[in-house]
DNA sequence: GATTAGCACTCATGCTGATCGAGTGCTAAT
DNA sequence: ATTAGCACTCGATCAGCATGAGTGCTAATC
């Protein structure tokens, strides 16, 4: 193991040399700046055995060298250090996010700020998808003479509300009939006791009434079913234009800017990715070709140890993995935190209105 | 006049013609492609004369002209032609907004969805300034044990809500009560009418109903003046990549996409320019250095007669204005009839709830 | 047998100079 | 006033060359 361990020493200074320099490096300057102790022979030796086993790459014959994906996953699963982020780091968001109650898609979107401001990467996030969550609660009050607003609740503590259109305008109490049983739906569906309750409390509905409560079933079903894109918020998409790579190739940068609009696309991407834990997608390991020269870091935050959201970033594949994940782990971590403190807690000793 | 005439012909020509090449354009290119009937020589003069008077400038000494700032105003303000816009793309357009009742930002975002389809340019849209609107009514309801959802509705329709955290949890007639005051409020301040009633109901509150009601009235401020920036709307925004001279730049496209995401500044000049009809920001015209190779052309669209916010589209000075214009002008037009369709009349007959 | 010094080789980069051609400005002829 | 003609300018392209970073291989060394 003596021997493999320099490889892998050398391995490791030119991954971290390229994520800070972004140039191919060659063997002399392992040999100077980080000192092994071996000439530079020696470990041009070791690289082309490197080479041979898929952990770098030469951009051309008489180029330095450049870590593959491999030799970055290498780095990511045997080497990475988490780093004791500065604790005033920790304060200041803490501090932020103190000032942010109930006001949920704001927290998400200054989490990505502050995500992009700590990295310089661009910083996407998910809210949460509602149709995913547990309804508590349905209502429906007058905007005004031919439209109602709807407001659903749910166990979590996220409101959504939309309008409904209504082709016939319903009194006050064909108001709360309406709502009375859409909740009894809501409870039904729950418990999976569809049936009983339901079609008995739909007979007592007249016809006007059953025929607005399909306007309104519509909405609803739009409501849990929005769209994933939009779900999708993303900060600091600019910041890629910060690294050579992207800058020097106008064509990179527009791949990467047009594949981050594709928001649905990148929400999928990333919720799927971080079913638990911090999550790291490499270079090629992201299945969209557009993607193949980033990587992509994402964990979910937490409600009542359900994972509701991710945060994550993307950039190049040279990212500064041991910081980017400690980032990545301490803001899920104060995110599920605050999260908890402002709404979870409401669930427990929540007895609706 | 004659000879005036013929210049600006010319000028005419290559103003055309750089918004269609982005490439300089040549006496020799003028005398074949346009048939003025006038030999390249000639051209030639009329052509330093022009670049004397301000028109057109080189890129070098021995490449063609380049229309200046000055030359797309004059073509703008005296030889653009409205375009009669295929009759179909119209039709698209309503039967589109005939899905959207209510969802107003959901409209909005597909209208500038639209307008990048059919320009292949930048669009953005913001959407309308709440604190600029009249409030109608204002309603509290209970989320949880200790949160209370805000629902603010404007005499133009518009609905938002925020949720209000209560250091104390009000019952069922004191949230009532609070309702009624907050309704109080809005019609004083309507009405102008300030103090009178409003007083006279506050003492009628209790110490704590008092306590909760600033709580509440921090939610509302913080809700009528939410950010510009959160009102603007972008769709479109790597379409720029499109266009040669920020394809082959990377710098000139990062600076066009930087601004681009400065929400709020986008959203306060999209507003600011667009109080009335079509207006055109030409290259220099934007007081944003950042835009100096930009155009802009934005309208408002209107409920019930009032400019309530814009829509328009950035894209490089050689936009092709005659199009743009008429798209942009056939948009708000179909979006101000819809809007004053599906809301707007609700106003008129309008008997609350 | 592992290490290393040394050297030939490769190839991107940057510089120079030559050529090309698009386009101009000016002049003289019409 | 117009235009043909021509000299001139200057970017773009390309070949040629030197430079230097970096390699791979070989032979000497430990």
């Amino acid at each position: 193991m003596d021997r493999s361990d320099r490889k892998f020493d050398i391995l490791y200074s030119i991954v971290r040399d390229y994520i800070k320099t972004a140039e191919p490096v060659g063997s002399r300057t392992i040999e100077k700046k980080y000192n092994i102790g071996i000439s530079s022979a020696t470990i041009r030796n070791e690289m082309a055995d490197l080479e041979e086993m898929g952990f770098l790459m030469q951009p051309h014959a008489s180029a330095g060298r450049v870590p593959s994906d491999k030799a970055y996953r290498l780095y990511v699963d045997r080497y990475m250090k988490s780093m004791n982020l500065d604790s005033y780091i920790k304060a200041d968001v803490r501090e932020l996010y103190s000032q942010y109650f109930g006001e949920f898609n704001e927290l998400i979107k200054k989490t990505a700020e502050v995500l992009t401001k700590l990295t310089n990467l661009t910083a996407i996030a998910t809210l949460p998808d509602i149709s995913e969550l547990n309804i508590k609660e349905m209502r429906l009050m007058h905007i005004d003479s031919d439209r109602v607003l709807l407001v659903v609740i749910t166990k979590e503590g996220i409101v959504k509300n939309a309008e409904v259109r209504l082709s016939q305008i319903p009194v006050r109490e064909q108001l709360d009939r309406l709502t009375e049983f859409l909740n009894l739906c809501a409870r039904d569906i729950q418990n999976d006791t569809t049936g009983a309750t339901f079609t008995k409390a739909l007979d007592q509905l007249s016809p006007d009434e059953q025929r607005m409560l399909k306007e309104i079933f519509s909405t609803v079903k739009h409501l849990l079913s929005e769209d994933t894109g939009s779900r999708l918020y993303a900060d600091g998409v600019t910041e890629i234009f910060k690294y050579p790579e992207f800058r020097n190739d106008t064509d990179k940068a527009a791949r990467f800017l047009e594949v981050l609009h594709r928001r649905d696309l990148m929400a999928q991407l990333i919720d799927e990715m971080a079913t638990d834990g911090v999550r790291i997608r490499i270079g090629e390991e992201n299945e969209l070709d557009e993607l193949s020269d980033c990587s992509i870091i994402s964990a979910t935050y937490r409600l009542n140890g359900k994972p509701i959201g991710s945060i994550g970033i993307v950039g190049p594949t040279r990212i500064d993995y041991d910081y980017c994940v400690s980032v990545i782990n301490a803001l899920t971590e104060e995110l599920t935190n605050h999260l908890n403190e402002s709404i979870g807690g409401s669930l427990d000793n929540g007895k609706g209105e």
